[in-house]
DNA sequence: TTTCATGTAACATCAATAGTTATGATTCGC
DNA sequence: GCGAATCATAACTATTGATGTTACATGAAA
């Protein structure tokens, strides 16, 4: 698939497509073809890639919205509000990237499966 | 303590300070007095305000960086990422809201007085 | 009545993300 | 080989949300 339809797809722009997919394409997950019919491919099994292999592969962006202003502060209320946010955050993004190492894409294209089956049996009622 | 004081310790603006101490007002946790000798007071018990209090009284702000860009998209794809995720993050936040539960403003200020003494001690030696 | 505060609206700034444009490099079909 | 299709990448622009600022009104105390 080019990054022209992914984007068409996506509602956005190819570059930003390409982007995105270059670090799946570090990560080994893609591969990308230059040139006349080329365009984006998996090349790994569905069954293995995880959403937390992807976000690894996508940089490990933030998963919380707030953060520390400071990591190392010399005020002592901000040290000790930081060593009480940092240990319920930790756990939090510890079960969080548990949830996402259990979910693989071979999940994701079955549970699709299903919902594509719903949708035609309902169109057809 | 007034909002300039206040501003001035957390290297912010009065009017910054105001917008959310506002909010911990409206949720009874503190008071405010106009004119001369006026400022912020704390009303409540230490030992009764939770982080989890603090959190909704400030508005209940999203906890993770990243979220669904539509809610109902018709796009199957999206729905089934969508569901993954969703499951995943509740699951991650019922897990915060939690712990945010659990801390006690007087749990911070017990903590802060050791980390005030282990400071002095430093000094001392 | 002057001074010191908060209350609040309106505006400005900043940073991060997303989007765009432009150009170069590669591949395939003819 | 030539031209169209496609990715690669740098540079720039636009958008958005959070934060910061200014200005002015209101209220309370000395």
């Amino acid at each position: 698939m080019t990054s022209d339809d992914l984007a068409k797809c996506l509602g956005t722009n190819p570059v930003v497509v390409r982007r995105s997919m270059g670090f799946l394409r570090q990560a080994g997950i893609v591969a990308s073809d230059r040139g006349h019919a080329g365009g984006w491919r998996i090349t790994a099994d569905l069954s293995v890639v995880s959403l937390r292999q992807l976000h690894d592969a996508l940089g490990e962006p933030a998963l919380f919205a707030v953060g520390n202003r400071n990591e190392l502060p010399d005020c002592l209320v901000e040290q000790t509000v930081n060593a009480a946010l940092d240990q319920s955050f930790a756990e939090a993004e510890a079960l969080l990237l548990k949830r996402f190492g259990e979910i693989t894409l071979a999940d994701l294209a079955a549970d699709f499966t299903l919902r594509h089956a719903a949708r035609r049996n309902q169109k057809e009622t």
